[in-house]
DNA sequence: GGTAGACCTGGACGC
DNA sequence: GCGTCCAGGTCTACC
């Protein structure tokens, strides 16, 4: 059993990072509630597929994987996890902006800023295109459909006996060796097949490097077009992404940002996308952790 | 710059 | 069990 702690620069809170969003709901990630545990199957350079046990060590997380790991692998265990936790990052000045308005106190309260990532910066922007225009639940069977299908599994010695085989994430190369038409059928993404495959295939050539935009220093509005070049990647999409790499200068309007603010300032009647910008303008750059992390009125009820 | 319509799936609903 | 309707962003054509 592998097993470290990495440390977070603080304030760090393990399940504000857990709860930021959906994604802990999105395989190749499971949480276990009665443990607190969050599992992510990996699948590393090599090939090698281990689940990674993460938990919450006050100060950072701690990391668990079944067997020895090798310098390679375990370097890049810990480059996952500090990625996928966003361990390195510094919210000290959207925390202070936040400090004067009474409905981001939670934000501080409980360090929000950190949203949970996959490894790869395609995986989630694989996991993004299936949240448009559909439902979650159709988000969670599509990604899962899609492991099911291309990725590659746990070794039966590393899995629990009963359960089904776990797999890791598919590789853009399985991906792009696949058809839309397969795509389609199998995966069930409709019309976003050929955008799904198109992305694998330009990532499987080299011709796109997505990879490098998590470190790039492109100013925030030229990096929202370079995502907004990718098919099937709209406004929306692109600010979830944002959000993603920690850029929050933009609002993922959806229809649910929409009933939010519906609610919260126009006493529940439709509001546009430029009423949910006006609301939040001057936020600045940091609109998008201001609207992803208000302590909304409504909740759906 | 704004708007209408097509794209596709799965769930809800009525019969 | 079958048919119909609806929700959900992006893209394109058109004004």
């Amino acid at each position: 059993m592998a097993s470290f702690t990495l440390a977070a620069r603080p304030p760090f809170n393990f399940m504000s990072v857990v709860n930021s969003h959906g994604w802990r709901q999105l395989a190749p990630f499971t949480f276990d509630e009665q443990t607190s545990t969050l599992s992510y199957i990996l699948r590393a350079s090599n090939g090698r597929v281990m689940q990674l046990d993460m938990r919450d060590a006050n100060t950072g997380v701690s990391v668990n994987a079944k067997g020895r790991l090798n310098k390679l692998e375990s370097n890049e265990v810990k480059e996952a996890v500090t990625w996928m936790f966003a361990l390195d990052a510094d919210f000290s000045s959207f925390h202070k902006a936040a400090r004067r308005e009474p409905k981001l106190q939670k934000a501080i309260k409980f360090a929000y800023g950190r949203v949970l990532r996959s490894p790869t910066l395609f995986e989630d922007v694989v996991k993004t295109l299936f949240t448009t225009n559909t439902l979650w639940g159709a988000t969670k069977s599509m990604t899962q459909k899609l492991i099911a299908s291309f990725g590659d599994p746990l070794p039966a010695s590393l899995s629990e006996v009963e359960g089904p085989i776990k797999k890791a994430f598919p590789t853009a190369d399985r991906i792009a060796a696949s058809s839309p038409e397969v795509l389609k059928e199998a995966v069930r993404v409709g019309y976003r097949a050929p955008a799904l495959h198109e992305l694998a295939a330009q990532v499987a050539s080299g011709s796109l490097d997505l990879e490098s935009l998590k470190t790039s220093t492109l100013p925030t509005l030229d990096l929202r077009n370079e995502l907004m070049e990718l098919n099937g990647i709209g406004p929306y999409a692109a600010a979830n992404l944002l959000l993603i790499l920690g850029r929050p200068d933009f609002i993922p309007v959806d229809s649910w940002a929409l009933k939010l603010v519906s609610h919260e300032w126009h006493k529940g009647k439709p509001v546009t996308e430029k009423e949910v910008q006006k609301a939040f303008e001057k936020w600045g750059e940091y609109k998008g952790f201001a609207f992803w992390f208000w302590d909304w009125k409504y909740n759906g009820g």
